[in-house]
DNA sequence: TGGGCTTGCGCC
DNA sequence: AAAGGGCGCAAGCCCA
């Protein structure tokens, strides 16, 4: 049963089903929440990043909520609107506030109970409630998660991180200055260069340089330096690296992000368009695999690392039925099953071949072996080239949960009709929109998956009753990764849960469909001894 | 000086 | 080897 959580100028709220208040002073809602947690309520409130961490730091977890603002968000993009703002004024602050905090937004929010009755009509009316509730009620699961994340923290050495710079970079160099190796290899490329000093720090003042010295490149990137032949290109890559290693992870990020052993990110649900997660801060989820050597277990404890294979291609075969992927996907290696089935020749085609169908790659490689995957996956390629001519047309494309894709940009549509009196469906930015809605479909329903996966291991992992932080519990999730921090004893079973859960959520979202969801898992000490 | 843009690169 | 989708972040650069 939902318990709507409200705040009021006299404290806050809790609402039951039938309409009955109980009015509590905001700092007895922890106390309160934990007495009615035992009754497995869905929790309602505006926003689960304003109302969680306090009860979380006050030791109180909660099974399930329904957080307004991450459904709206949806809600509104399947209507077409703009999301709903100002939720952030309604979180249990000191002061009472019903309105943003910083002033950016004048609209005060609904109060929550009256927007859980909103949403639940339009929940209802939806022409495919069931998926759209499962829609809601997972990313709301989500939100918990990435809350609880946030506060355990993933393990993090900083005594490994630092000696690993050390050990790439030299020691640590006094503030603004350059490391001993960058330093050496700048060095090393202008003498290499012999045409005096090299601006190698930026990009367009390198590249004329480097055009200078008889070079030719149009561009400061890596993967066109890597085609030149000419020996100062090997430590001006290096260079590249290693500074791009000190910039984005040295020693500035592991003092502002490493804490107590712990790298602690904001994750942000729903911050992605198609419905992934983004991250604000620290980069969470682009860890560099150099520094994976520093996410280390707790003494006793065991990483357990889960990578769902071949995510996408799976999705796209569940997605569109097509049972030839199906059976291509039986086992843990669905390239090797394209391959076993005849379509391409070598697992690398399969692989590249997959990519460009669901990105929409045109050249290369990927188009070579597009028309031996449709006659062999016709159903799984014909869903993808039908949401890209949709995206093309200038309309919109839906998850398989309903998650819907934005409108064209105005300059797409407005660009092309201007010139022709109707809408472009086949200039270069009806093709870009349509890559995007290609993708948006297998992303976006890939996106629901982990969800669905996440919320499970989630909740087959808790024991009620001992802290979260001393038990099995997620530091870490990366679209299609989860990493469990667990004891050692519990290994066996939390990777049990990561696996049953990925079968739970293929049910959840496909029902009987043939598609298998497998889990590559690794238990190490090291995040990057696991495989992937 | 600070904001916004571009470039480049890390991840999935 | 790169290309196609989605991101966040740091640095350089331009301009007010």
């Amino acid at each position: 049963m939902p318990i709507v959580v409200d705040r009021r100028p006299e404290g806050v709220v809790l609402i039951d089903d039938d309409g009955s208040e109980t009015l509590i002073a905001a700092d007895a809602l922890p106390a309160a929440v934990a007495e009615r947690e035992a009754e497995h309520p869905r929790w309602v409130w505006t926003d689960t990043a304003q109302w969680y961490p306090a009860l979380l730091a006050a030791g109180v977890r909660v099974e399930r909520c329904h957080d307004l603002r991450l459904v709206d968000a949806i809600i509104a993009g399947i209507d077409g609107r703009v999301p709903r703002r100002g939720w952030a004024g309604a979180a249990p602050t000191d002061d009472g506030a019903l309105f943003a905090l910083d002033g950016t937004d004048a609209v005060p929010p609904r109060s929550a109970a009256r927007e859980w009755a909103r949403q639940q009509q339009r929940l209802a009316a939806h022409p495919e409630p069931a998926r759209l509730a499962l829609l809601a009620a997972a990313e709301s699961a989500g939100a918990l998660a990435a809350i609880e994340m946030h506060a355990t923290g993933l393990p993090w050495s900083a005594a490994e991180h630092d000696a690993l710079l050390t050990a790439t970079l030299g020691p640590r160099p006094a503030a603004g200055a350059r490391p001993a190796a960058l330093a050496a290899l700048a060095a090393e490329v202008e003498r290499r260069l012999d045409i005096g000093a090299v601006p190698i720090d930026s990009p367009p003042a390198l590249v004329a340089a480097l055009r200078r010295a008889g070079l030719a490149v149009t561009s400061a990137r890596s993967s066109e330096l890597r085609r030149i032949d000419h020996p100062a290109i090997e430590p001006l890559l290096q260079y590249k690296s290693l500074s791009r290693l000190h910039t984005a992870n040295g020693w500035n990020w592991l003092d502002e992000w490493v804490r107590d052993g712990r790298f602690r990110p904001t994750y942000v649900p729903g911050g992605v368009v198609t419905g992934r997660w983004a991250s604000d801060g620290g980069g969470a989820l682009q860890l560099p695999r150099q520094v994976r050597p520093a996410i280390v277990a707790d003494p006793g404890w065991r990483l357990v690392v889960a990578d769902a294979a071949q995510l996408e291609p799976r999705i796209l075969a569940a997605l569109s039925g097509d049972a030839a992927m199906a059976r291509a996907g039986a086992d843990v290696d669905l390239y090797a099953g394209i391959v076993a089935s005849g379509a391409v020749a070598t697992r690398e085609q399969a692989k590249v071949g997959m990519l460009g169908a669901m990105y929409g790659g045109t050249t290369g490689a990927s188009a070579q072996v597009l028309p031996r995957l449709a006659r062999a996956f016709p159903r799984a390629i014909a869903h993808v080239e039908a949401a890209a001519r949709a995206g093309e047309r200038g309309e919109r494309v839906r998850t398989l949960l309903g998650r819907t894709s934005p409108a064209p940009t105005r300059r797409l549509s407005d660009a092309a009709a201007s010139e022709t009196g109707r809408p472009d469906t086949t200039g270069p930015a009806a093709r870009a929109w349509g890559r995007f809605t290609r993708n948006f479909v297998v992303q976006g329903t890939a996106a629901e998956w982990a969800l669905a996966w996440l919320a499970g291991v989630r909740r087959q992992l808790w024991t009620a009753g001992s802290p979260l932080a001393a038990q099995p519990h997620l530091v870490f999730f990366v679209h299609d990764e989860l990493i469990v921090h667990c004891p050692e004893n519990e290994v066996a079973r939390t990777e049990a849960v990561l696996r049953s859960a990925a079968a739970e959520a293929g049910r959840l979202l496909f029902g009987d469909a043939p598609v298998s969801f497998p889990v590559s898992v690794s238990i190490v000490q090291r995040y990057s001894d696991a495989k992937g």
